[in-house]
DNA sequence: TTGACAAAAAATGTATACATTTTAAATTAG
DNA sequence: CTAATTTAAAATGTATACATTTTTTGTCAA
């Protein structure tokens, strides 16, 4: 029988892969039924991912996938530009260098195996921001991060048209890291800008194209 | 009996009025036997009052009631300043003369009620902020200023200090207005960086104050 | 006296049962 | 046939009971 954290991650990544579709309502009976496990279990879980947007309210029966849209993927573009680089430069005073190699060794993982599931891949590469951030010691702000990075990897859970784009994202991970080991701070916040940009612009993009059609 | 919204915000608002000291452990049985509940409510509202900072994990037992620290305000208030202008710029753009209005609503009534419980000051002076910034149209960012503004209002629960500010406080937020009026998005901005900055120096330096005491 | 181990008490997690609310269906009056 | 009201079904909220985990207390041996 499937604990807590258990059903937490397996309903979580059954929302990524669009198992259950979006637009779906899902009821705690149902939930618990499927999953077999209790309704409070559910109950608990649902409220978890409701905080956390993968899952919003829908009346008074039942809680609702969310759907994909190319503004809300632009909004939260545009949040993660307000902060990462915030978060960057108050860590690069600190950062240490075993902090760094850590980070190296992530990218050397990353690279390694290039055969990981999207939203594997996208979980790793989300670890090494994260270390990036990590020495800025601000814990609200790191957490406004980890939240934003939640909904982002939402629409990650797509991410074919994201494949197109680990390399240049690998390349740039690496630029970056080379800059923060030279100290320069500077350049290295343009980078990340350039970086989420165009990530961004990526999905945006992607996510017109599908409402296009 | 109560019910749960109203356990939610009755434990809240103890928890501002330092019924319960900060670094106080309050178990589900405590509380369910202190409020008149099921531990089941209780438990709901502990998760809802952890994710929004009003309750610490502690271990495996109990909820801890967080503590003050100058550091974390001054946080809060970083992340204040990082993200408002930005819903303040983006929301003039859409803002109607009716939103003015209702703004200008409310700084009527709280000029008119000059005896307003401190946390009754705070929550209207924060509509009136989130008034403003409504038509950015962006519900993440406002998501977050929400959060942030749960954060900070559990600081303004002492808020003897806050009572001198008030004065020079509602002259900004009015003039705030006169400038939004006039299309003066600009100044608007500044003003209301300048006015984010006072909040948070007066309040960081009062926290100086106590912890060296 | 101290340290470790065992037993009991307390707290939380989870399941089941019941109550309340909400939604859907069905029946009836117009 | 339509609309409205009533009735049944389904879903969630809440309480109670049980299981598991954690913490504390107490005892015994070194």
């Amino acid at each position: 029988m499937l604990k807590k954290h258990q059903l937490y991650n397996e309903l979580k990544q059954d929302i990524q892969l669009q198992c259950w579709a979006a637009g779906s309502v899902l009821t705690q009976q149902q939930l618990a039924e499927y999953y077999g496990v209790s309704r409070i279990v559910v109950r608990d879980v649902q409220q978890a991912l409701l905080s956390e947007g993968w899952l919003e309210p829908h009346g008074k029966a039942g809680m609702q996938v969310p759907g994909f849209s190319a503004t809300e993927a632009q909004e939260l573009c545009l949040l993660r530009l307000q902060l990462e680089p915030l978060a960057l430069q108050l860590a690069a005073a600190n950062m240490s260098f075993s902090q760094l190699g850590q980070a190296e060794d992530l990218l050397a993982y990353i690279a390694a195996n290039k055969s990981l599931a999207p939203y594997q891949r996208g979980e790793l590469n989300w670890q090494f921001h994260r270390l990036l951030y990590q020495s800025c010691a601000k814990p609200h702000l790191l957490r406004l991060l980890d939240q934003l990075h939640q909904q982002v990897s939402r629409y990650l859970g797509y991410q074919e048209q994201a494949l197109a784009y680990a390399d240049t994202s690998a390349a740039e991970h690496a630029e970056l890291l080379t800059l923060l080991r030279r100290g320069d701070t500077e350049q290295a916040g343009k980078l990340l800008v350039r970086h989420i940009t165009e990530a961004g612009n990526l999905l945006v993009q992607f996510l017109q194209k599908q409402q296009g059609a």
